[in-house]
DNA sequence: TGCTTAATGTTCATGTTTGAACTATTATGT
DNA sequence: ACATAATAGTTCAAACATGAACATTAAGCA
């Protein structure tokens, strides 16, 4: 039995994950690029989205969210605080939780983003048929809820 | 005309992304998470599954099929050198260029390491048919491609 | 040949992400 | 109630990626 029988290259899963790597990395960088105009980086917009979406939420809460260390958002919202994109004010009941919304200028700024970030993602998944494009959300549902247990 | 109805949570192509990418994300913690006993980070499986696949090739040629800059593998690429992992000679004919190859020993962790990897990538796959599999790997690649002309 | 341009790899400063240790606050259990 | 656990957020050092500037070498062209 040669090993070389069973390397990963051969194997369909394996070669069509690294395809599904290539292109979120590649559809990463590109978003970099485009969002630079507006001095936003991509993890800053993901933290914009989730507020818009989940207003008031905590810290650990848009860390969790993020699938990020809480630390990472501690370094991560006193920049957008400074400019004034998002506010931070202490919980009355529990005072260890600080609370998180969007200002005007924090949501003004997350439609500009949004419009680059739809864009982007239009033209890359132009390509597929609606169909397919829905199945390819449910199936990629699916790997992160199996790995979430892992 | 009301934004919100535009918004991009509304629109299935964009919902199916951000599931792509966040599977992504779980699936590349997690093999960080499975590599560590082997003291290997998923950046250097990269390395080590790239030279294996194409023995000989130059610095710049990896950095280009690692979608990284050529300051990051020169980062990379002695701390696997140091290990015995991977070989580094000059090029007779160029004098610029380095010609990178596994040793054996680097041969030996990658093949502990794809068998972790392997094992991730089937457990996270084995939830699609074969069909939808191809399918997404096919979508994934145009995607690419796409996105590389922008 | 000689001069200019391009390519390879390195160095360095910058910004990001992480995990562990820490403080402050709340929950739990006896 | 009081001691113990757990939770929210912060700080800090280390690891990592990036891009610009640089040295060396090669290629193109007058």
């Amino acid at each position: 039995m040669n090993i070389k029988q069973e390397l990963p290259w051969d194997n369909p899963r394996f070669r069509n994950w690294v395809a599904v790597a290539r292109a979120c990395h590649v559809l990463e960088r590109t978003l970099a690029v485009k969002l630079a105009p507006l001095d936003l980086k991509p993890a800053q917009l993901d933290v914009l989205m989730n507020l818009y979406r989940h207003p008031g939420m905590s810290q650990h809460d848009l860390a969790r969210k993020l699938l990020v260390g809480r630390s990472n958002v501690t370094m991560l919202l006193p920049q957008l605080e400074t400019r004034g994109l998002v506010r931070r004010e202490g919980d009355e009941k529990d005072k260890r939780v600080l609370r998180l919304n969007l200002t005007e200028a924090g949501e003004a700024l997350l439609m500009k983003a949004l419009k680059v970030h739809m864009a982007l993602i239009e033209k890359a998944m132009s390509q597929s048929t609606p169909e397919q494009c829905d199945m390819i959300g449910e199936q990629m549902r699916k790997i992160a809820d199996v790995l979430k247990e892992a």
